[in-house]
DNA sequence: ATGGGCACCTGGCTGC
DNA sequence: TGCAGCCAGGTGCCCA
């Protein structure tokens, strides 16, 4: 099973896809199962249809298609993939819908294990309920060691939970933050409020530094197609603890530890990390 | 306000 | 070789 898409995959996708669609028409929506984490709403395709494809964004991991009157919002979940193809293509199983464009290609998704979404919104989906409580994006000038400085001030919950957490920080799924944590020397069960500033100051530039290298990883493979994930090869390579458990720490060679933490497994080195 | 736990789902792996 | 059972993960939601 290839890794889940954490932000730089959604990143990858939204830029392997941005240039098939943007300027298209959408011909139809199909929806082929709407089993996904919502059901999909059945009024959507009527809603879209006809409508020019302006761009394609995204807001921490939800892909946002801004159409010419309202957005829609697909989010990959665990196995989601989206993959420009010819229309004609036969569908395999686990294909969710398929965005038929204007220019003979379609704009499928496939997910087998449905924990991927997709809705419209008519509004700002800034103000859709998914979106509203995000925390600000990564590589926004506000999201910085002040900000995490600010919000962890508080909280008693382990570090490597908080980072987890949409609300707080977004983009940052169970792999990433392990890494992120490594990165910035701070154990994962650290409460919160017991960082310093300049650990804060650290984990926000870690947090950026792994997301930037992982979209750079991904961006080498694009083509025009995006998988949820290119390759589990390069992915792999790159990671210092995740999944290393008993194996040699990669800086200081003493084995990665693991351990369960809020229902997650987290990855850690006893002696590069405080 | 905060934190903790659950639920959703299926492919892949483990162990008998 | 077959099969039952467990595990992984993102994240919204419910409850304490």
């Amino acid at each position: 099973m290839p890794p889940p898409p954490e932000l730089p995959e959604v990143e990858t996708t939204r830029r392997g896809v941005e240039p098939h669609v943007r300027g298209r028409h959408i011909r139809s929506l199909r929806l082929h199962d709407r089993r996904l984490r919502w059901p999909v709403a059945a009024n959507i395709p009527a809603l879209v249809q006809g409508q020019r494809i302006l761009q394609a964004g995204r807001r921490a991991k939800y892909l946002l298609l801004t159409l010419e009157r309202g957005t829609l919002i697909v989010h990959l979940g665990m196995s989601g993939s989206l993959r420009v193809l010819p229309a004609a293509t036969p569908r395999l199983i686990h294909d969710h819908f398929d965005l038929e464009l204007d220019s003979g290609q379609t704009l499928r998704f496939n997910d087998p294990r449905r924990f991927g979404s997709l809705h419209f919104t008519a509004d700002d989906p800034a103000d859709h309920p998914l979106l509203a409580e995000l925390a600000p994006e990564p590589f926004d000038d506000s999201f910085d060691g002040e900000y995490l400085w600010r919000i962890t001030r508080r909280r008693r919950v382990a570090i490597k939970q908080l980072v987890m957490n949409a609300k707080l920080v977004v983009g940052v799924g169970n792999i990433y933050a392990s890494e992120a944590l490594f990165r910035a020397g701070i154990r994962p069960g650290r409460q919160a409020r017991g960082l310093t500033r300049a650990e804060c100051l650290r984990l926000a530039q870690a947090v950026r530094a792994i997301l930037a290298m992982a979209i750079k990883v991904g961006g080498t493979t694009l083509r025009d197609y995006v998988g949820a994930d290119g390759t589990p090869g390069y992915f792999r390579q790159k990671l210092f603890v995740y999944d290393r458990a008993g194996s040699p720490c990669r800086r200081c060679g003493n084995a990665v530890r693991q351990r369960v933490q809020g229902q997650r497994s987290t990855y850690w080195c006893s002696t590069c990390q405080k």
